[in-house]
DNA sequence: ATTGGTATTTGATAATTGTCAAAAATATTA
DNA sequence: TAATATTTTTGACAATTATCAAATACCAAT
């Protein structure tokens, strides 16, 4: 559990009521290579942590999979638009590798909301993080060219390129792998 | 006010004192077409409601404008990474039309979070709300073509067409005004 | 209504990126 | 290690969108 709380300090810390109570909701899990974490159809109930390891988020486009997102150790990943809606997800969650997850239950956690106001002030914050972060790859899908957003993720993000295949990466970058390869070519 | 709480309620219903406390803190303000809520270089220390009217979010780009978001009755608006970070704004907001906006500072948002656990379960739902639209606009700039992104707005938000030059529109979807010129003549 | 300014459309051409096919490189499994 | 499958690269060509320039339409102010 350490990693997680360590983590979550750096958001706001938490009581240790606090976070006894979010250790009673947290389930750890492990996965391995290829391990699916949820398939489209289904509803997401849970929020994750991971604690450890790697996995991308894809949905399925004229048979194609199109990843568009990825999550590492110490990020929260779900399935947001359906965890929130309660609606059954066009995406699905898959593992790059072996990976260490804690899964904490919709429900749950409007339990510790309702109980423990500093932890949804927690999620607020982490909400925030989360929207800049959305709010930078949008500037960037919309008004940056190819080799633009690839050398912004060679200078931000550089660990996703040692860690995720490169078609998984172009399609994250929203390019045919054709196209990713050309840019490094000419770099 | 009314439309102002009659709105919140649709995310989250305050209690009275919430609500009256809430009161405290916002200010209406009118401001006219071209009128400038926020220039770029300044910290944005408000979060605002918009009552009625129309505003527009661009910054400058090799001397051009480009528009990546608007506003419109009933919508919270504001300079989102600047307001979080406390960090100078890379974005400006103008009004496009005669508007009625109520701003809420900064530090009485927290000054109510504080006091009013409700308060900020209600700008965390909002969050929510706002994080799912942001990720269905970052899917359509990534993954889908100029005319399928116009229409798009078509279905989802015509009201924007109506109410807002095209030229800026065109920079909203991510196109020059001369390719949704063409997008529209051959629909 | 007329004038001047701005916004939108249209045309010609260029740049970017995608598609399809095949070769080369890399990874996986027997 | 060899054999096979998968991923990445390269090439030729096509589609999409951008750029630049000019014409037309629209709007606001006199």
């Amino acid at each position: 559990m350490q990693s997680f709380f360590k983590h979550i300090n750096n958001y706001y810390p938490l009581s240790i009521a606090a976070q006894e109570a979010l250790e009673e909701c947290a389930v750890k899990i492990e996965f391995y290579k290829n391990d699916i974490l949820l398939k489209e159809g289904n509803v997401c109930r849970y929020l994750y942590f991971i604690e450890s390891g790697a996995l991308r988020g894809f949905y399925n486009l004229d048979g194609k999979e199109i990843t568009h997102w990825f999550g590492f150790e110490n990020d929260f990943v779900t399935s947001f638009h359906s965890f929130i809606t309660g609606e059954a997800a066009v995406e699905n969650i898959m593992f790059l590798e072996y990976s260490v997850v804690w899964a904490i239950p919709k429900e749950k956690i409007q339990d510790l909301f309702d109980q423990f106001h500093e932890t949804e002030r927690l999620v607020r914050i982490v909400y925030e993080k989360y929207y800049i972060r959305l709010e930078e790859r949008f500037v960037n899908a919309q008004f940056k060219t190819a080799a633009e957003r690839y050398e912004n993720l060679l200078q931000q993000t550089p660990h996703i390129l040692t860690r995720v295949p490169l078609g998984y990466i172009a399609a994250y970058l929203g390019i045919t792998p054709e196209t990713l390869s050309r840019i490094r070519s000419r770099v």
